[in-house]
DNA sequence: GAAACCCATTACATACGACTTATTCAAGAG
DNA sequence: CTCTTGAATAAGTCGTATGTAATGGGTTTC
């Protein structure tokens, strides 16, 4: 998905991004080009390219004369998707996790109620039928199954929401339910709690009840971050 | 600030994303490296390295034997500060103000409710600082000091909430307030309903009330997207 | 005549080497 | 001790050469 062509700049880029986000070059570090041409073997060319988009994430900075230095963690662009599949695939990835669901609880509650405005027929038929999903996918070891459904609802509610800003954040609340199903062992099936939440949060957005869905988005985010106190310290 | 040094890769890299974000390239279009290097009067290895950042931040895509084609708005990685900034510098500027109030609506009051409970002494100082600032600024046409003590307010808010995701929208908002204050006619003196709401706001933090912290945000939040209601279609 | 196959064209991808420029650090003059 | 100056350094820029994949057209085949 992200790699979408094994080129050499996309494997250098994801090599150097994930060392930096995992914290293996601390802020302060500095890197030469030259020595990452030949750690990688590629030309100075591409490091030049891949550093410049690492740039451009303010993960790192180029000055003449000294190279290039590892930026501090508080100035790194942490809501580019890439960065932030960077920083999951690393150590901190509970912190990461914990930052992100606070976040989703932000958001979430008010795009749902906007969501119940102005969500489309359509839109009200998929949610419904990724809650339908969920519960059917509920029980007997089918987490994964549970997932995909679990992340296309949440991406119709911030769709429908028809802000762009919360559109937008698909693909992180898409990451941080990935990276909770696959982080923690996945014997147990999900909370009947949760479920029954977003059969009803589906009813709610159908029925135009914005006060509603934003309250049943609320406890499904409570659900959520209760669901990492318990397993992660 | 952004362009710390004016080389030439970052003025071609902000003449092309403010072309493609006014829309001047609409979405499908390609366009050629060997063009954008006439066009610029650059080396091909300087566009090269701008396209590889444009890239990254999903504005354009490019493939071999086809060239470098716009993507649609909707991928565009629209929480990058440089591509938040080249929106507001466009002609859609209004609807994207709007769009990041409501984000804003959504974020700052959750966020006001952290900073209540995670304030240190001296942010709670620096904010009732800055919320006399506002007042000072608040009569006689000083919009400039006015807008200063706002932003820094508001950031100091975002990163007393101790989440690293909030702190980060300290530059979304300083960019939203900026782009309020220098888009309308700047004849008016400030609201005196919100200084009297960020210096209660303040109050609350300082006391640890995060419940009427929230509930005072969500007023200013208001009192913001009404204002834009009255000044944009 | 339609579908499958092959090949030449095209524009990006990568590499390499030469030169430029800004910055730093240190030596030397005042 | 301060200021100036200059040498060293590593990124910035450029031009060119070659590799490579996708497209579009032309050919073959059934």
């Amino acid at each position: 998905m992200t790699t979408q062509s094994p080129g050499l700049h996309t494997h250098v880029l994801d090599a150097l991004g994930l060392e930096i986000a995992a914290g293996d070059c601390p802020p302060g570090r500095v890197l030469r080009t030259d020595e990452l041409a030949q750690r990688f073997d590629v030309s100075r060319t591409v490091v030049r390219e891949v550093i410049r988009v690492l740039e451009s994430m303010h993960l790192v900075e180029s000055r003449r004369r000294v190279g290039v230095t590892v930026r501090p963690t508080e100035e790194w662009n942490v809501y580019d998707p890439q960065v932030i599949r960077w920083r999951l695939a690393g150590s901190d990835r509970p912190r990461q996790l914990r930052s992100l669901t606070v976040l989703r609880s932000a958001v979430e509650p008010v795009a749902a109620g906007l969501a119940a405005r102005h969500a489309t027929a359509e839109q009200c038929a998929a949610l419904t039928a990724c809650a339908l999903g969920m519960v059917a996918t509920s029980r007997g070891q089918q987490l994964e199954g549970y997932l995909r459904h679990d992340i296309a609802f949440h991406r119709i509610v911030l769709d429908a929401s028809g802000n762009e800003m919360f559109a937008r954040l698909g693909d992180v609340v898409a990451e941080v339910l990935a990276g909770r199903t696959h982080h923690q062992v996945m014997f147990e099936d999900p909370d009947p709690a949760a479920v029954t939440l977003h059969v009803r949060l589906a009813e709610a957005v159908r029925e135009g009840d914005a006060a509603g869905a934003e309250r049943l988005t609320k406890e499904i985010a409570v659900g959520a971050l209760h669901e990492l106190d318990v397993l992660a310290p």
